[in-house]
DNA sequence: CGCGGCTTTGATGTTCATCAAGTAAAGTGG
DNA sequence: CCACTTTACTTGATGAACATCAAAGCCGCG
């Protein structure tokens, strides 16, 4: 699953780019131009290593297109899966302001085009731009808000509520439909949920027995919404 | 537990206060003197609450001296604990930036100072003082990701595992000693690790019995800190 | 065609929550 | 200051939840 990063530049306008809001909002046209030639734009496919814990930090990154799988290896070597978000959710790492040194894993689940902006440029920008500060400092808040209260919302449940939560977490967060490919494997949604992958396993098979989803492969239908709500609920 | 907040103001001179470089580092002599003005300092004894989720957030908070806990409450009426933490860790809370109601309860563990700056003051000083900005950028950063980084920590491990981790916690980064004492009851190290709280005890108990702990009521001595770690490490 | 990885299911034992009962400790009102 | 109440703590017993191991099926890929 691991495939070592091949990747292709591309540029695109970012004065004209659907996601200059979420964070280069309150630029002056100047500065977006800027922003615009030093940036890197950087193509992964499905299974890509963005980056891996312990790299140095060079860029600021948020996702553009795709779907990211954020995590880390415990020293055992297995997986802890932090979280899994579209763009628009993940605006860069959360530790580029306090760290050199990525303290987490991200690869792509979804071919994926993530822009990277030199760290120093958005460091001057902050100094330079209050407005952009502020709206920077909303969006990483929200982010890693975002992470902990997923983390909270796995911790208080069991086995089924944690997957029926992810089920749940997929078709309304991520795909927006009762029908939908999942983007990981059953082992990644235990790493996600702390769970092994086995128990994970078996209880798809009882949502399926109960009539609760319908599940091909990684293709999965929500057939009672209400139920699995119910089990994630009080799971 | 639960005591209504009693909250005499104090002043103290922030130009000289030890957790100034804390937050309010590269200011003007001239801002430091108007946060000095506009500041309020709110004391809270031993359980208090020093805010409920759900209420307006006024103030941007950092913790000056004490202990603090972070948690939320489910809908069952259970609390889950997020984080306990000393000042220099703990600046403000984790959503002033882009929320206006607090996700988070806090409670102080400790008799606790708390320094409230007017948040429009503050984001006033963000948009005209880009040093400001980015050394406040990295405190909230750094706060987040601990927070993160603990839920990580704990969902990885086991009971004993779990009850390990909070022990050295508590030794290392809370007291820095082998004996302390404990801040919280056997339940709320229960609904920080998500586990049930008669099972904490046993394993408190259990722990005595191997010679690891001396446990008497809230008081610990952790007399085989290399076992501890071990069963923290694999457990 | 064969290999290796992911998935599935069953069997087994460990881990954990829950219930219950009892003790200690700490506040409360007379 | 003592009786009373409440809350925290403790331990055991029981069953439910979960991990682990093992074997077999499936599927994609070289």
């Amino acid at each position: 699953m691991v495939v070592e990063a091949n990747t292709p530049k591309r540029k695109c306008n970012c004065l004209s780019c659907e996601l200059r809001n979420l964070v280069f909002t309150n630029l002056e046209e100047e500065d977006v131009r800027r922003v615009c030639e030093s940036k890197e734009e950087f193509s992964y496919a499905k299974g890509e290593i963005i980056h891996s814990e312990g790299d140095p930090i060079h860029y600021f990154k948020y996702l553009k297109t795709g779907l990211v799988k954020l995590f880390r290896l415990t020293p055992e070597g297995d997986e802890q899966v932090i979280t899994i978000t579209r763009p628009f959710e993940f605006v860069s790492n959360t530790n580029v302001f306090h760290e050199d040194k990525y303290s987490y894993s991200l690869s792509a689940l979804e071919d994926s085009v993530v822009c990277c902006v030199r760290i120093e440029f958005i460091k001057e920008l902050i100094l330079r731009n209050g407005k952009f500060a502020l709206n920077l400092i909303s969006s990483l808040s929200r982010t890693m808000e975002s992470i902990i209260s997923l983390g909270l919302e796995i911790r208080k449940r069991n086995l089924a509520g944690r997957t029926a939560f992810v089920l749940l977490y997929f078709s309304n967060e991520i795909y927006h439909s009762r029908i939908f490919e999942l983007p990981v494997s059953r082992k990644e949604i235990a790493d996600l949920i702390s769970m092994s992958s086995a128990n994970v396993i078996r209880t798809f098979s009882e949502f399926r027995r109960d009539g609760i989803i319908r599940a091909n492969g990684r293709t999965i239908e929500i057939t009672d919404m209400n139920k699995l709500e119910v089990i994630s609920r009080r799971g």
